[in-house]
DNA sequence: TGCCAAATATGATCGCCATCATGTAAGTGT
DNA sequence: ACACTTACATGATGGCGATCATATTTGGCA
């Protein structure tokens, strides 16, 4: 049966969602085409009419992810650690941050897929550097070595099953990134 | 055709030597059994008389690479860093760590391949203490905090195409862990 | 030297999945 | 209202991959 146009257009942003949550969960291989159309409430058979193939949903879906968590929740650099390095973030893998979901498989992916995710990455850190402030000339430094402890932290934590392990995780790297963030880290107390 | 027993052996940890290898390049899911076999010089059949199944070999070969990766290297903790923050082990995706190369697809493993890699994490956090010495209270926290990063900056490297941005994650970061593993960091200079 | 067990090779089987073919019914423009 | 388009459903198709069945050859032991 035909749909609405306006139902169309959000039968794909459907599609596009679950898909996206799916692939943060589950990874892009695991993830079957039919599986992504349950999801979204349609069966199979219409997939083609959205979308040229399961490459051409990943780089949408990337695209999409990284879309739609444009600029960040409230609050300054200590609520966004928090936030990030957070048990609640361990654990919400299909809403959490698509980087630390799919670093590891988008080396796997389309030309496409990639370009895309390297936009996110590129505004990741900017976001990170603009929390920090720009206190110095090794602001893009604090702000890279800050990135990259949060990503490789939520990914191990996530590897963990030991709770106690994988919080300690978490916790130690958000005292960690605290003391190396410290813009007089150097100096007196 | 029979094999002598020792031969048998040698094709054993041929086996295994191929899968760690592959699993790191392209991980679990989609490396085929008999891609394994192949590379190690056989066929796909003789397989389940070495392992019980996939999941099995994908146990082993974990146990296995953090076996063969124990005590790591010469030099201290500036060298190891080095060598791991370096375009080499970038690259070098198949023979490098095993935990930057699988931390992401170690969650939906069996049981089993889960606790062989938490075992290589603890002594990966371990030999990092280590290396680092054991300049204060704090000891824990800095050797997580310089593993997360660690891990964390070759993944997103990896990730990226781009190698002046990767090759800036991985020296940023170099220098950005240099600077909170400074033991006097909060002393005047 | 031979028998026998065992290690591999070759060749199914079965299920899953991406993609395609075709049917069907409901939107859309006149 | 009508004809036509089109979005989606149902139902192939073809390939790949894990696992199993059977054949073959040869090391190990009497």
């Amino acid at each position: 049966m035909k749909v609405s146009r306006d139902q169309m257009q959000a039968n794909r942003v459907r599609i596009l969602e679950s898909a996206s949550r799916l692939f943060r969960e589950k990874g892009f291989e695991a993830v079957s085409v039919a599986e992504v159309m349950k999801a979204a409430g349609l069966t199979h058979g219409g997939f083609y009419g959205h979308f040229e193939s399961k490459d051409d949903l990943i780089a949408q879906a990337v695209a999409h992810i990284f879309a739609a968590s444009e600029g960040g929740g409230p609050g300054g650099l200590a609520a966004y650690l928090d936030a990030y390095l957070s048990p609640e973030h361990r654990d919400g893998v299909g809403a959490g941050c698509p980087t630390a979901a799919l670093v590891s498989d988008i080396r796997r992916q389309t030309p496409a897929a990639r370009a895309a995710m390297a936009e996110g990455f590129k505004s990741q850190i900017d976001h990170v550097a603009a929390a920090l402030g720009d206190t110095g000339g090794d602001s893009r430094r604090r702000a890279i070595g800050t990135w990259a402890s949060m990503v490789g932290a939520v990914v191990l934590a996530r590897a963990i099953e030991d709770p106690g392990l994988a919080k300690e995780i978490l916790d130690e790297t958000r005292a960690w990134i605290d003391d190396g963030t410290r813009p007089n880290k150097n100096a007196p107390r």
